[in-house]
DNA sequence: CTCCCGATAT
DNA sequence: ATATCAGGAG
């Protein structure tokens, strides 16, 4: 007889604290990989990052943070320049629309400051929940939400934390799996996890610290053989 | 649900 | 050739 959801939860709960200690001790550095150096800059930085490396945001931030400083900056920019400066990234207009319509936000209703709450994140247009748990967690040391990227979603599949599809649903379920002083530090190491080992297309399941954690270890395996 | 989209690994 | 990469809007 199939497990139901109730179990399959009660058996999440029964792991979720090894799993959390063992990631934790596995990436005791888990700091964003998005080079940045304010939150404006780290709020930028992961807008560019959505369907694309960190380490391709990295390579055109450096540019242009010399030449846009200020939220007013990019509130100002010429819209066609910016998608140039941003072409590599992907998504190159959505990206330079979301940037300057949240930086025009940011110098109208927030001083030009990025604001610390998800409310106000998430009106500035541009800015979703998962943009917004980074920029909280990494900038400001706050725990507003679990981030749920393309990375802890699968990873949270696979790992049966979650049966959700949906990343509201994915973010609520493992929002009541963690303490919430864990939040950040949680989504911050599953992403190193996701791309280090439990790989969207050929997860490292012989080296995986967790895998006797994991209830899709052994299935993961023999579709890789 | 669809669309946006270039760079990289396999 | 194809899947995937710190998503969000319409």
């Amino acid at each position: 007889m199939a497990p139901s959801k109730k179990q399959k939860n009660s058996d999440a709960v029964r792991r979720i604290g090894k799993i959390l200690a063992q990631l934790k001790e596995d990436y005791p550095d888990s700091s964003i990989a998005l080079d940045y150096s304010n939150p404006l800059q780290l709020l930028i930085a992961t807008i560019l990052s959505a369907q694309c490396t960190d380490v391709r945001v990295n390579k055109v931030t450096p540019d242009l943070f010399k030449k846009y400083k200020s939220a007013r900056d990019f509130a100002n920019a010429n819209q066609a320049d910016l998608e140039q400066e941003i072409r590599s990234t992907g998504f190159f207009r959505n990206k330079a629309k979301s940037i300057i319509t949240c930086c025009r936000a940011l110098v109208e209703r927030h001083n030009g400051q990025v604001p610390k709450s998800m409310e106000e994140l998430v009106e500035l247009g541009g800015v979703g929940r998962k943009t917004a748990n980074c920029v909280l967690g990494e900038a400001y040391g706050i725990n507003s939400g679990v981030i749920v990227d393309t990375h802890v979603r699968r990873v949270s599949q696979r790992l049966g934390l979650t049966e959700g599809e949906d990343p509201e649903k994915i973010e609520s379920d493992l929002m009541q799996l963690l303490p919430q002083d864990e939040w950040y530090r949680f989504s911050s190491t599953i992403i190193l996890h996701g791309r280090n080992v439990c790989d969207a297309r050929k997860p490292d399941c012989q080296n995986c610290s967790l895998f006797s954690l994991c209830p899709s270890g052994e299935e993961l395996m023999k579709a890789r053989a």
